[in-house]
DNA sequence: AGTTAAATACGAATGTAATCGTATCTTGTG
DNA sequence: CACAAGATACGATTACATTCGTATTTAACT
């Protein structure tokens, strides 16, 4: 049996680098590194540690084809969010997306966000 | 200064006894431990543990005046599952709470908090 | 083929979270 | 007042995440 690679929880680090890799597209560990580096101190070594570590959890697929390995992400971004937020969910929310949903939104929800709201759950409700 | 106790995230097990402590109110430890070794095997010192280090980070007050110290939250579980959600938004969502709020909403979304989502939002524009 | 620039692989160190065994303390009760 | 039950305190261990230095490999270019 494979394991089963869908339903594992990235870490911070290694969301921080999905949050690139989602951004750019595939890319080397130099280019994850140049990106990052851009607002963090963060080594090339461990950059390409965590991309590695990534590799074996199979949270990324990687191109060995060339010298410099091609990473990319293994899910995509909308299908992590939607892991995460049932995690959250369930850890915070007993559970429930619509609690979650109602705590998220407050007076700082500008009009623009309700109106977009809005038109989904139309859409939902067909 | 006294250093700034409220934007403190709790950690897994953390939010595990804090989601006992909302439930059932200021608590001991073996109450806490009853509880949750219903649906998990952890040991009672553990939780004693876990619940020293939580006041030590201030995550929540005790009462040292009874033998058994009594613990309560610091913060509502309304503050909290606000902050975990803003922490959220920040690392998947660019910051964006609406972008939140609409993956977690689906098709698996039923009628009922749909309505209820709908009134929260034309309480919001008011 | 040798040199070198740039990549990966490896392993150790550090930090934090989680777990629990054992020691110590407290207090009600015989 | 001694003692037993049950509480807290403490320290060690384990697990996992993060970081990065160093070794090794690769391949392009003289």
């Amino acid at each position: 049996m494979a394991r089963d690679n869908t339903n594992i929880k990235p870490t911070e680090a290694e969301l921080t680098l999905l949050n690139v890799l989602w951004k750019v597209g595939p890319a080397t560990v130099r280019q994850v590194h140049d990106v990052v580096s851009k607002t963090q101190k963060t080594g090339y070594t461990t950059v390409l540690k965590i991309l590695q570590i990534m590799h074996e959890k199979t949270l990324v697929i990687r191109d060995e084809s060339n010298r410099a390995h091609v990473y990319a992400p293994s899910n995509s971004e909308t299908f992590t969010q939607s892991s995460l937020l049932k995690d959250l969910a369930t850890k915070a929310f007993g559970g429930s997306t619509s609690k979650l949903v109602m705590r998220a939104l407050d007076e700082s929800t500008s009009k623009e966000e309700i109106a977009d709201i809005r038109q989904l759950l139309n859409e939902l409700e067909k």
